[in-house]
DNA sequence: TAGCTTACAATACAAACGTATAGAGTGCTG
DNA sequence: CAGCACTCTATACGTTTGTATTGTAAGCTA
């Protein structure tokens, strides 16, 4: 698969990328819609005339991140491509800007990033109601492990500086993975998942 | 212990609480002088007067949170306090409003949240440092756990909805905390800190 | 080729914002 | 009582920001 360069994309789509990356570093309210236009090379009209106003480009970012993570965990999950090393390259070259991105969206305030939250909550319930413990507080679990996950994304900035490496380069993406799977008991998640994931992991190590 | 009154307080401190509030609920950019001094109830002048500058008087709530979050840890955990009731009475009391401030300022890009940070994965991974596991990778976990614990702060928002009880009041801290406790691997956390903090939790519900 | 649509830039403007400045009221101190 | 310090308000100023408007060039279509 060739890598994308950012000149070869067109002014909408460069506009569209350095929107999120600045919404995802500095917040919507301290991102300039000139702002934007100078890191997409282009000018602050060129903006206008293809999203409208800073909220409609705002909720062009959500929708572009939402639709790239629902198809993820589709092709991921469902289609049961997790392990295969081309889906993980895939991955790790795509996704940092847009986790960035909605990690930040959570904070400030996005329709479509809460949205996004209580989807993966309620998938989340669901997989832990199918271990057979009906007193449990499945939906507090569910909450609690999805905001743990995110958490992560969220704060990726001080996870990076107090591990010394990158969340998003492959070594500091590994360390807190492995890390998170030493720190949840395993039958919480099942143990199929979890061995699924550990697999993955060292498949992934292994290969670098 | 008498409760405080927002009115009772001085004009220095009810500007320095409405200001944590706004950039809690807004982050800092979005929150103007003039909408702090109208949420403390004075001029916008006032605001200037007492704190010089927008940048002061964010550094100025960073310092009072901050002094707080050492507080409570010294007398909470050095001390011993942990299960005395009228400690985590007050606790529920006082800290909603900092936590919810000191959730935004991590993402907001504040020099001391990010040190308390720093903080806080030190003090865990000596704590880690003490069970002999020398090949493990306790910086990695220390992080994650730092991360984890703040993450659910940070996304409070979101972890309410999805509980459909707010965070901050007892029924909700009280499901959240229980289900993290439910989530992490025990010998993880050392068993001594882990039935510490599942005896004041036990302790915490039987009191309401 | 005439006409229309689309992609882009440049300029303009009103609102919001941080902050500087000036001044009023009050209490303390000599 | 004079003078100073402190708290607080009101006003004003320059900048930034979102967005409206206008203009230009290129490509498509009939």
């Amino acid at each position: 698969m060739r890598p994308i360069s950012e000149e070869d994309l067109t002014a909408r789509a460069r506009i569209r990328d350095a929107a999120m990356a600045l919404f995802a570093e500095r917040g919507v309210k301290a991102t300039t819609i000139r702002g934007v236009a100078e890191a997409a090379g282009v000018s602050p009209g060129l903006v206008q005339h293809h999203f409208g106003t800073k909220e409609e480009l705002r909720q062009a970012c959500d929708e572009y991140v939402l639709s790239y993570v629902r198809e993820q965990v589709t092709t991921g999950i469902t289609d049961h491509n997790l392990e295969k090393p081309e889906y993980i390259e895939n991955v790790y070259r795509s996704a940092p800007p847009l986790m960035h991105y909605l990690g930040r969206a959570l904070v400030d305030g996005s329709p479509g990033a809460a949205a996004m939250f209580d989807e993966l909550v309620n998938v989340t319930e669901q997989h832990l109601s199918h271990e057979d413990r009906p007193e449990a507080d499945h939906r507090a679990r569910a909450t609690v492990l999805t905001a743990m996950k995110l958490g992560i994304t969220v704060l990726h900035e001080h996870v990076s500086r107090a591990l010394g490496t990158d969340l998003y380069e492959p070594q500091g993406a590994l360390r807190v993975g492995k890390a998170q799977l030493d720190l949840i008991r395993p039958e919480f998640l099942g143990r199929e998942l979890f061995e699924q994931a550990r697999a993955g992991l060292e498949k992934f190590e292994g290969d670098r």
